[in-house]
DNA sequence: CCGAAAGAGCACTATATTGGTGCGGATTTT
DNA sequence: AAAATCCGCACCAATATAGTGCTCTTTCGG
């Protein structure tokens, strides 16, 4: 629907936090206090992101995330890739309507490849935003005094 | 998940077809025997961008669908918002997480402008893609001697 | 050494969206 | 009148999304 999904969603909030304490370790469950979000999925995301090298993480108690690179070098476009992958803007060119058996339309597709040519417009525009662009502009967001409707178990340590 | 869904691309391909053809009324059923496509979503597509004025239909026998206006006047935006709707690139201004009663981070969500810039941006680079420049590159593609593998009454009238 | 805190992995459920149909009606050409 | 065409509503099945449960491993701190 050309639109992001939640994981990214809280991916990028995620990294924005991430970029702004940058060279901290911070957990998910501190994020998860600031922001209301699902910890799991925030976990989720930032599982993703460190798969991908996007960032590092540090286990054990006072473990947590800390960007892998300045910000400025994290484009929004590799957060995107790494959190619901590169998709084709249409199924077009992967598995949809033209590639039935009888019909090789593939090669003549009307729209294929100028399709192309707006996914590939599309994700290097997302390829020149970096985090720090994400980061300006906000305040760190630091103390929110939230009472969390989310997050099953920051609710019982609370 | 960032993706056209297939209405959209259904309605692309439809578009790009009338844009061949300026000025004349071509049927659903034409379209449907060209493009290996189900005939009703093609239908469905037609209806939401007639509704937009972005084509214009002709009822009854020998009717059908053309152009409301030259290609290069449609934007791929206006196509794309039709038939999927202008969405925003997160839930994050609509509905989100951050949309529940007790916390306001409404005016600090330290994502939110930033996303609002990329969406804008997405936008306006869909803005600035035509019809013509999807027609453009392509041929007709008119004759197609299928056997369609969908459309429920195209087969029974083959 | 032990327990708490933190990330990692896997699997599961409920809900929403998507893709696709059925069916009958309205309109116009032939 | 009949056929071809667009129109509208409602429905179904498959898939994707959002979120949760549970357990395991790793590490810090006493």
């Amino acid at each position: 629907m050309l639109q992001l999904n939640k994981k990214t969603e809280y991916g990028l909030i995620a990294l924005t936090h991430l970029a702004h304490r940058a060279g901290e370790v911070v957990s998910v469950r501190e994020l998860a206090e600031v922001y209301p979000l699902p910890k799991r999925l925030l976990a989720e995301a930032l599982k993703d992101l460190c798969r991908d090298g996007l960032v590092e993480s540090t286990r054990g108690a006072s473990g947590g995330y800390a960007l892998a690179k300045p910000a400025a070098e994290i484009s929004v476009g590799a957060v995107v890739a790494s959190l619901e992958g590169h998709p084709s803007l249409t199924s077009c060119e992967s598995l949809g309507a033209f590639a039935h058996s009888s019909c090789d339309l593939e090669s003549c597709c009307p729209i294929k490849s100028p399709i192309q040519q707006l996914r590939s417009d599309l994700w290097a525009m997302l390829e020149t935003k970096s985090l720090a662009h994400l980061a300006r502009g906000s305040a760190t967001t630091s103390v929110a005094n939230h009472t969390d409707p989310f997050n099953e178990d920051t609710r019982s340590s609370a």
